[in-house]
DNA sequence: CCATTTACATACACACTGTATGTATGTTAA
DNA sequence: TTAACATACATACAGTGTGTATGTAAATGG
């Protein structure tokens, strides 16, 4: 019953794919390797021939989970040539994305508790964080936000970010919800302006 | 061997107390209610009795934590009469307490994961989110922030100090990153200020 | 075409949770 | 004061799930 190189390639992406929806479906704890390869028509045993334990397997899924939203957030942001308009339209494309049903859990509840934080957000600085940062180190560059604190920065929006998916998951009845998230993205925004306009002399600092 | 009322709720916070260590060193899956037993010098039998189960000592655990970090913030942010300041204080507050070894992983990576995000949000709305959100309330109503939507503003906010707050945990050698994280909060803060001052008609909004 | 590797399946050991039941002591009401 | 009951645990056991060791047949490479 062995299989050749293409067949067992696609073992595992079967078995990334169905682990991805039980995983989304039961949480990680809650779901049990026999029942993912039972869908897959498999045993275990090939789960353990392809990856090292149960946390790989979710490993993998995850990569591929931040890829795909990675991928839509850069390719929403540039849409505009405008930094101001791209940074948006990418905070926009992330929580639209990650808010869905198969990326929410294993992206934001799961991720962190499972790989621990670090290892997560070392994943994380692979897919959309480093297009955050990256836009946020584009824009200090240019001089449109002032000499702040990048990582700092990157973080506190990647956070609130994170969180403004999780609620919009909750509220998904209010339509409003969403543009209400993003106006909260525009104080931020805003922030950054008037600090710019600060550290370039156009108006005085308030008490 | 059967003890008394007022011993029983001395094991019980004793259990509290022990689990929150153990969740604390090796995360909930980790921690196996046998060890933490062990250490009260009890049987799970003891456990199973106060509690319905693992779950629910997790959750009495993560309660205490909750709620001394809520208390912290409080009483930090009432240090002040600006309501600026306080907002700005109890922020502080917040990440400095939630820092602590003793909190970070049960309240901001196991927390939603094991109980799910609804159930954590929930209890959190009871302590530093009720705090946040009247905070940003009572600024809104005094006119010093504008008429923004207010859940979405405090979930923004609220995830944006939680992850600068695991970010904090990671650059502890770093001295300087509290406050580039404070100034993060900052730009927020000045992006409310700058969007009030447009409500009240002192400056017109930028394109 | 033979040796070796690969892709799984099978069987088993182990850890942990949860439940059912036992038991001794505290509590309370007649 | 004591019988009846509730409480605070301990003990024993069943179930579930992970991980590991081993088996096996087919594919691959020389």
């Amino acid at each position: 019953m062995r299989r050749s190189k293409e067949e067992a390639a696609e073992t595992i992406r079967q078995l990334i794919d169905i682990a991805r929806s039980h995983f989304t479906e039961h949480g990680y704890a809650g779901a049990a390797l026999e029942s993912i390869v039972h869908e897959a028509k498999l045993t275990r045993g090939a789960v353990y021939h392809h990856f090292r334990n149960k946390k790989e397997l979710f490993r993998s899924v995850l990569e591929a989970v931040q890829k795909e939203v990675a991928d839509r957030v850069e390719r929403e942001a540039a849409a505009s040539e405008d930094v101001w308009q791209q940074l948006y339209l990418g905070c926009r494309a992330f929580v639209t994305a990650a808010v869905e049903e198969r990326n929410k859990r294993i992206m934001l509840i799961d991720g962190p508790a499972i790989l621990g934080w670090e290892a997560w957000r070392a994943m994380d600085e692979n897919h959309s964080m480093r297009l955050l940062r990256g836009q946020l180190e584009t824009m200090q560059r240019q001089g449109v936000i002032g000499p702040a604190p990048l990582d700092a920065m990157t973080h506190f929006l990647s956070g609130a970010l994170n969180e403004t998916t999780l609620w919009l998951a909750h509220e998904s009845a209010r339509t409003a919800a969403l543009e209400e998230a993003m106006e909260a993205v525009g104080f931020f925004m805003e922030g950054f302006k008037r600090q710019a306009e600060r550290a370039t002399g156009k108006i005085e600092p308030a008490g």
